[in-house]
DNA sequence: GCGGCTTCTTGATAATTATCAAACAGCTTT
DNA sequence: AAAGCTGTTTGATAATTATCAAGAAGCCGC
């Protein structure tokens, strides 16, 4: 491990707030490993061995069934991923791969749980990560459930044009491809749906996206923070 | 409240393993009222000022976006919900109505969130309670978007026949439009999916369905733990 | 029993989404 | 520059799902 990584990790939500000594055993048989592109780093099914620390590049969650595949998160620096499955000693329900060349902490699920059992801050963090990703897989699942195809990429490019700082430009950090799945649609139907919202402003070129016309395209999209809102 | 509920709810999961006056703590300001069905017990929005314990009845989990509306879960005794709202203090992201006759009990979230503070123990099970919940939220999303309606509603009766006991008798405990939201489609279409469901020994009586071809059902509807298997 | 009610079902049609096939664009390799 | 990738787009068609309208079945109160 870098010798300026732990500090950053040491920032996140997760630990910020545990005891040093605490720390340094979760920390002591972690180790940090970098991957290449497209390379799974966890499959469903398996024993949750590891908690795993996005800390450079980006990580898809997907998940299969029927033969069929779907992508139910896109994980970015820093953050963690499976949590759930490691507090529960149970086996994951996604599989996960790299997107960017990454690097990855792996904390054996043991020391986790370990130190979740006497640090008391820890524990406090652990329930605040969950709710939020529950929260977040409930947003999902309404996102899912409730809108067409289209509302949920509107309110996709919508997310992202707020959160990449409402220049007009929006660049899709993900290939397409894998969006569709994001959004529970096929590649060939991401495309028709870009189509569609072109009469309300949005032009595509490539990976770089302008909205032109974002009061016409929230009319549309009608965003909701109890169904858009991460991380609450 | 009755003096027989408190152990029924000591027994639960997430109380069982905290001290006694912590639990007494939890539950002096706490009250158990009971409701008739279809009573909105709480909002999509609102704070989060309770914790619900199901102690007797059922509750329906629903969402509100665009005008449409869909169910999340039911929740049958003895069951908590919108447990991750209360300790975010945030809002919910459900509303939640009783379908049948039901008592309730309902702690002061900031009770919840003062013991957890101190009870390791209480904080352990709230994160298998949590973890357990984003899991199935989880499922729920794998479920919908990997599968078709057919194969929702045939790995739904699946799941029911297990728990009702392998009898080859499913009844449904909720009306067919509540499952149909629930499993993601109209009324309409779930009526259509059970006659889709005809050839493969699903046969229709009101709420009383018999399951007369298993294997064929199984083969068809292809259950997968990892999508299916609840509470794990 | 008879309205009156709700729930569920059926039929016809439309909208949405997926599939299959082919073309195209942007790459890299040779 | 040509060939071969991969990712994306377009077109044609099919499958799935929703909507609208009407009918059937069950339930309740009187």
């Amino acid at each position: 491990m870098r010798p300026d990584d732990l500090p950053v990790i040491r920032e996140l939500e997760l630990f910020a707030g545990m005891a040093e000594d605490n720390f340094e055993e979760v920390m002591r048989p972690a180790y940090l490993q970098r991957f290449p592109p497209q390379v799974e780093l966890i499959a469903e099914g398996d024993a949750a061995d590891f908690l795993h620390v996005v800390v450079e590049g980006s990580v898809e969650l997907f998940a299969h069934d029927n033969g069929r595949e779907t992508t139910l998160a896109i994980i970015h620096p820093v953050a963690t991923f499976i949590l759930a499955a490691v507090l529960r000693d149970a086996p994951y329900l996604m599989s996960a791969r790299t997107l960017a060349p990454s690097r990855i902490l792996m904390i054996p699920s043991e020391n986790v749980r370990a130190v979740f059992e006497r640090d008391a801050e820890f524990a406090r963090s652990i329930v605040q990560e969950l709710s939020i990703r529950y929260r977040d897989m409930a947003k999902s699942l309404k996102n899912q459930k409730l809108r067409t195809s289209v509302e949920r990429l509107a309110n996709y490019l919508l997310r992202e044009y707020e959160e990449q700082g409402t220049t007009g430009i929006v660049n899709l950090a993900i290939d397409k491809k894998t969006l569709a799945a994001l959004l529970g649609m096929t590649p060939e139907n991401l495309s028709r749906a870009f189509n569609t919202l072109a009469p309300y402003g949005v032009i595509v070129d490539g990976a770089k996206i302008s909205l032109t016309k974002v009061p016409d395209l929230r009319q549309l999209a009608k965003p909701n923070p109890l169904t858009d809102d991460p991380g609450t």
